[in-house]
DNA sequence: TGGTGTTCAAGTCAAAATGACACTAAGATA
DNA sequence: TATCTTAGTGTCATTTTGACTTGAACACCA
């Protein structure tokens, strides 16, 4: 009865961006890759692969989002580990899955072909497998972490206006911040630090220019953030539009 | 280069409950069991095993629950997947861990022997591969839950006072809380009903008998709770010390 | 039998946090 | 120079939170 068996380990990764809108708005979007074989064959599904002898989870996460995508995850978390028996028509496989943030201006340079396209996060198609239910948790997360997290940062560059984070927010909780408000609990929360510089060339009053602070940040951080280490990256270059 | 591999694939949990004190108040404490082979030979470790090939995750954590403590939990939820280069020394293995809660009357039932013993959460041994790490994240996971989530009646029977309600707050979170402050958002957060009936026989004002409101805890499960069905179990039966 | 000790349970009050909504500031543009 | 737009500050009523007070209802004991 009861046999051992080491089931098929896999590592998927649910990456979010936001992708400017023309009325000046953010949506969310995440990148998907169509299937090319048995099972779900046609159907688009979480970049991932399986795990491999000499990389670790997060590692073999960000691995397979760069090969899909060519993108660098700015914040990369376990999400949950899917084991139920029939997830999968044929074989047993156990997929490990992460969720990542990538910035906005990254994700218009990453790829968009036949076979990888970016979606709305709430109007996906049918995917293979689980992977529904597993966007489905992933928004979940994202959404109530961004409330007592300072993750929003994930899709900006490294410095930004509290317009520019509001509109973050907005998107991800999908209804209208007050301006004044955000404000208020933004700067008291001490998550944020003004560069003391401006931004020029708007059509109105300059704003500042705020900068995340990162020794805020590691206070609310749990046990594990010793393990995983920083999973905030620098961004490579360039700047916010 | 890059082989792929089947790790080993293994399932863990860390399985919390209350010890009555003899001045009243409850201390936390959990199961371990004594490695008999290497490595780690002697040490102390989370009871576990391999995941066989025809249960899901969350079956196996309660197989290998039952089998070295003989208890059922009374709520289980997945942690963290572990899955580290060097956690084990000779062989990759990949942890999937679970925790769980007894009831507090379930704990002294339970197994304790040379080779399982119940230990204070917060006063462990040194532990054998990254345990600790794990203990460690579950303790802080259990805090956290606390604050927003109904999971502390996993420790109490069907019905009980807010005194004992609140006895398991203190323990867990390690700090007197306010009894009227308790009482008033515990009331009004319409998680707990009261049955009518009152607990007779104590040396002062007989307490009322509180239930949990089922229905609320619905509304703030995550999209999982769909996949993973009911985690709180009814208590098989026995009474409120 | 009535006082005492205990916790239950309801109530009070000030401080802090939150949400809605002003109003002024400072640029670009016409 | 008037106007438009967003930045940034301020106000106020409501809600939430924490500390504390008071009366209620039992068992126990003198």
């Amino acid at each position: 009865m009861s046999e051992v068996v080491s089931p098929n380990l896999a590592v998927s990764t649910v990456i979010f961006s936001l992708r400017p809108q023309p009325d000046g708005s953010s949506e969310l979007v995440l990148p998907l890759v169509r299937r090319i074989r048995a099972p779900y064959e046609g159907r688009w599904a979480l970049p991932g692969g399986p795990l491999t002898a000499h990389e670790d989870l997060a590692q073999a996460a960000s691995r397979t989002l760069l090969a899909t995508t060519s993108l660098q995850p700015r914040y990369l978390e376990q999400l949950y580990a899917f084991g139920q028996l029939d997830r999968s028509p044929d074989e047993r496989v156990v997929s490990i899955v992460y969720w990542a943030l990538v910035a906005s201006d990254e994700a218009v340079r990453g790829l968009n072909n036949e076979n990888v396209r970016w979606f709305q996060a709430d109007d996906l198609p049918e995917l293979a497998f689980d992977h529904t239910l597993i966007v489905e948790y992933a928004l979940w997360r994202l959404r109530t972490k961004l409330e007592y997290s300072q993750i929003a940062h994930g899709f900006l560059g490294d410095t930004f206006t509290l317009a520019q984070l509001r509109e973050v927010y907005e998107a991800i909780l999908q209804k209208p911040l007050d301006p004044g408000n955000f404000r208020r609990t933004m700067e008291s929360s001490g998550a944020v630090l003004a560069t003391g510089e401006r931004l020029s060339g708007t059509p109105h009053r300059p704003p500042q220019l705020y900068t995340y602070n990162t020794s805020i940040d590691r206070q609310i951080q749990d046990p594990l953030s010793r393990l995983t280490g920083p999973v905030t990256l620098s961004a490579p270059s360039g700047e916010i539009s």
